[in-house]
DNA sequence: GCTTTACATAAAATCAATTCCTGTAAAGAC
DNA sequence: GTCTTTACAGGAATTGATTTTATGTAAAGC
């Protein structure tokens, strides 16, 4: 990816959260990378095409964070944990961060953040399914994966409690469901 | 309740789900229902009143359903089970159940359809555990109960699969962890 | 207890004039 | 060659004045 391609996600990124996609214009998104109005448009074509292109990059972005996670921690579970911890902090930071993984509060970008109807999040599941599958092989680990990201997707729609209580409720929920 | 009170109601939740809280007319559930646009205001102040009644009341109804279902079959989990596809059916059919149950898809209605920012579905956690503790006491049902809805709640906003798998799924959630 | 009529106020729909933004294209600068 | 500048057509959004429509309240009557 080149040198501006970057600069210009990261401002689409930051004017995106600020303004929603109907308030984004492309010449501010120029202006901020430092370059003309043209270059954005040779580049992602056109603005849904860079609003496609800033929500796959964030999904990337954030799916790594969590395979760094996951792989961090020797005790599973603990590395869970982790896992977890991360979505929930970064969405809480981050508006725009929320609304790719949730698929909430999204304004008129919500066609460009679901895949076959589902928020993106749902992709951390193969992540943990394969996170699950490596530290206990022989198991049938698909609906554990599949409930902890439900479970976690819930819990961050809705919370209840503080976070540290979600996220033992949600690894209590997953270590029975594997050892079922 | 007043037999006109129930008229109106029934044509608010008709109107509501057909026109959304926008478009709904004072006149036109008051004609729906064979009276004047006064009596409307009188039983209920006013629209807000109108559509705070409309929601508690398929509250209600949608939760009384649960509860005879839970009581109908000996078998706690076939009960659970029947719950469950009665909550599916019911929000298929039904657009205006389905945002009160969900809070989804809501338009402006949203402020009415929830309760400490949970959807209504919520309710539905209470008459779980308590369904649970009368057939497992001195289990600490609360987790089980909370996952369930949680769970049932993202199938029903997420489906994945068919009806069946997904109770299916929930269910062997809910057992692991009840029994763990 | 419900209806009819009346009314003030606020909200929403309408519409013409205008401004702003998108998307494309061509010519020029570094 | 990559990026910029300039130009432009068409559509979308905004503005403001105007009119319509709905809400909410009140009073009188059946």
């Amino acid at each position: 990816m080149s040198d501006i391609t970057e600069l210009l996600l990261d401002a689409a990124a930051d004017l995106l959260a600020a303004r929603g996609f109907h308030g984004l214009r492309m010449i501010e998104v120029a202006s901020r990378a430092g370059v003309s109005r043209q270059t954005v448009y040779n580049e992602f074509g056109n603005k849904e095409g860079l609003v496609q292109a800033v929500a796959a990059h964030q999904t990337e972005e954030y799916l790594s964070g969590i395979v760094t996670r996951l792989k961090e921690d020797p005790d599973p579970w603990e590395a869970m944990r982790s896992a977890f911890r991360y979505t929930f902090e970064r969405t809480e930071k981050d508006r725009l961060v929320s609304a790719v993984l949730t698929g909430q509060d999204a304004e008129d970008l919500l066609p460009f953040l679901t895949i076959r109807g589902h928020p993106v999040l749902f992709h951390a599941t193969e992540v943990v399914e394969r996170h699950l599958s490596e530290h206990f092989p022989g198991r049938h680990v698909r609906l554990t994966a599949e409930t902890t990201v439900r479970l976690a997707l819930s819990h961050l729609l809705m919370p209840s409690g503080d976070l540290d209580s979600a996220i033992d409720a949600v690894v209590r929920v997953a270590r029975a469901t594997l050892e079922a």
